[in-house]
DNA sequence: ACAATCTTTCAATATTATTTGGAAGTTCGA
DNA sequence: TCGAACTTCCAAATAATATTGAAAGATTGT
């Protein structure tokens, strides 16, 4: 496969990828965008590849920069910003996962602790705490792992599971 | 907190949890209203619940079955079908695993399977070939792992990892 | 076979999310 | 301080997605 084909399939399916994870399409793009570019690039560099405005591009590269995907270049005797890619894989899965716990699974941690609390003991109120219960278990369960697993703990399990299992 | 209250946040949160992942918010929803029945619920029950129409229920009904979350169950003497969620978080947690594997995983394992293997040696096709490779390796992994591991090799981890590494 | 009751489909509609593009803001060097 | 070069903001436009509701399709008991 010739390299601007293989760059631009890689690009829509990273893309679609991402909107099927609640990641906006344009951020999922110009992610993909920067990790396969060997150099960082200015945000008309983006705005021309991608063919999306500049604000599109300069509010997904900022959202990029706070999911700490990419990182602000500057190159001397250059007026403009450039931006580059985190480009080691187990970087990039970490900062994902860290930034989706804060936002979406501590809450629901909370939420689920509070609940398990209701008040009442008819079957539909057991029903109710019964799951708040368990789901709070589970989801606080996961929030541990995160919080306190390193890149090694999980390669060793990445490869324990899928070589011993094998 | 009364029962109404909380099973109103918890079908609120529920469906928005969804949304930030792809799932719609009223699969979501109709998911989380069947999570806390004792019962199992008629389609007119989950629309007048929830508030939607027919149409919409019958729909977010049948993906639920689809993804093995909800079954169908029918009661003697009663004409009309009625559904009942999985109760078992961790039948949930592989059940919903499973089908994003198969839908999403599996295709992206596939894809940079290929494209690693674009040809080409300048700069801008390694830094893409070595993009695609790891991402194909990490990706994998994950497959990898996800299609052997047992409910008590995951409980094992998450046990392990949050005790151990506390 | 019919009527009653329930389920499914789908085109139209409504809602939500994303994108645009111009205006305002910022920074830097002369 | 000014103007050039760039970045950011944001209201309006567009595009994508979800929902409705009525009609068609099934199924069951008589």
């Amino acid at each position: 496969m010739e390299l601007h084909e293989a760059k631009d399939k890689f690009i829509q399916a990273w893309g679609a990828f991402g909107s099927q994870w609640g990641i906006n399409r344009s951020m999922a793009q110009v992610h993909a965008l920067l990790l396969i570019s060997p150099d960082p690039l200015s945000t008309e560099d983006v705005m021309e590849q991608l063919n999306i405005s500049r604000g599109n591009a300069n509010m997904n590269l900022r959202a990029l920069i706070d999911w700490h995907l990419v990182d602000r270049v500057l190159k001397t005797g250059e007026r403009r910003e450039f931006f580059q890619a985190e480009k080691d894989v187990w970087k990039i899965a970490t900062h994902i996962t860290r930034e989706r716990k804060k936002r979406e699974l501590e809450p629901m941690v909370r939420l689920l602790g509070e609940l398990k609390q209701t008040s009442g003991s008819n079957a539909e109120t057991k029903a109710f705490k019964q799951m708040a219960h368990d789901l709070h278990d589970l989801t606080s369960r996961i929030d541990a792992v995160l919080d306190r697993s390193t890149r090694s703990d999980v390669q060793w399990f990445l490869k324990a599971a899928s070589t011993l299992l094998r």
